[in-house]
DNA sequence: ACCTGAACACCGTTCAAGT
DNA sequence: ACCTGAACACCGTTCAAGT
């Protein structure tokens, strides 16, 4: 009765219209489960059921995508404590480091692609608020804001190294920090003096230590509070950090 | 006499036999003549009158070779002022991130194959003493030449786009800046209640004084000096960074 | 206007085969 | 041991041709 070309194509689910938020939601997925190396337009296309061409209706290009990623991934991070401005802000500025860390290569892409979409707009927002509540002045508090959140992509770069032993890994993070350990303890006194000197102190502390170090350091130099002046949440008080 | 092979070679120079540094040299040549994204495998090998396969056998991976790269910039890096350690540490760190802004495609690099050449511990050696100097304890200079370098390098990333209009570049620094004054001009009071009350101190400062700025208040920090008691060195007493 | 296949101009890395 | 050509398995983006 129907031509059979119609039939063939009622057999399998319809194929969804080609749209910039389908084409959003898709790479999202796509990094959740592989990480932003497997995203790329060739292979989104392929779950699309269409040719990496066609995205170029909607999208200008692979970074432009990237860029939405990240934003929609932003809207994600959980509401911060109804705590002290102290634990919001560390709260928020893990947040969003840890949803950096989560999916190998998102960091990398968030320092150069800049993220402004209107999720990151909020979160910076929130942060500017929070140091406002802190005592810095709107100028300190919107620098403040700006180098919390390149910090916090600064650092997921630095290890985003899934897990060890991983194929797509940069590096391997265990053989990493024994190389770090060993050149550190093995250091001239001749052509670096201090490392070699207080090695111990340098080595020190648990990368969650090491965090809550730089946040709290950055809080202090941002609002211009001595560290004894500064109200700071114990580190047991919130869930730990990924270690 | 001789036969004709030895004599066709000795008409253009001799190629020089292979080796891990002559691959450093060359690649280093290749990036500060034509950026990162140019100093492929390939690309070095074409220079080297080779195939991209020879070089496996002197360098482990391109992000082993990108790190000695940057690791011999590093050491060009020019000797500090001899003046207060505010001074020098400021002229240390500027001179690495304007390293890493000169040439596209070295400061993400920087911030994903964490250099760990004997240069680049020197540099952190030297910043550690300057911190030390300046009254941190060990473990404070130490952890904040860490915070010092990699946000010098992600500064650095993230306006890492050569001149404007560059075909290379990750994207057009004037248009991006026109697009962020735009997003805060405009931005809703109701999402973003304190972008869009205080625009003015957002958008505020030239990107020299924006640097200053950052590294004004992770040495305060840092060393836990109020920024009334930190003594810094006016900015018209060194050469002008890159605006 | 939207979509496509095919092409263009590249990548890093591996490996069998040579010297 | 060192070097090579060729291959493998990919990329982003463009574009003429179709609908």
């Amino acid at each position: 009765l129907s031509s059979p070309q119609p039939r063939s194509r009622r057999d399998r689910p319809a194929k969804p219209p080609l749209s910039r938020n389908e084409i959003v939601n898709v790479t999202v997925e796509i990094v959740e489960r592989e990480g932003l190396g497997k995203a790329t337009m060739r292979r989104v296309a392929q779950e699309l059921d269409t040719g990496a061409a066609s995205l170029y209706v909607y999208v200008r290009s692979t970074a432009e995508l990237q860029s939405a990623v990240i934003d929609e991934l932003i809207r994600r991070i959980p509401a911060p404590p109804d705590e002290s401005w102290q634990a919001r802000l560390r709260a928020q500025v893990t947040g969003y480091r840890d949803l950096l860390l989560r999916y190998p290569g998102l960091a990398r892409s968030a320092i150069v692609v800049r993220p402004a979409g209107s999720n990151f707009m909020r979160l910076f927002d929130q942060l500017m608020g929070l140091l406002l509540e802190g005592g810095a002045d709107p100028k300190s508090a919107s620098r403040g804001a700006d180098m919390l959140l390149l910090n916090a992509a600064a650092t997921a770069a630095e290890h985003s190294m899934a897990e060890a032993g991983d194929p797509d890994a940069d590096v391997d993070p265990v053989e990493e920090q024994r190389a770090i350990e060993m050149a550190v303890w093995t250091s001239d006194p001749a052509g670096t003096p201090h490392l070699a000197k207080h090695a111990e102190a340098v080595l020190e502390g648990s990368p969650s230590e090491r965090w809550e170090w730089m946040l709290r350091s950055q809080v202090t130099g941002i609002t211009g509070h001595l560290f004894t002046d500064l109200t700071w949440p114990t580190a047991d008080a919130v869930r730990p950090v990924s270690d």
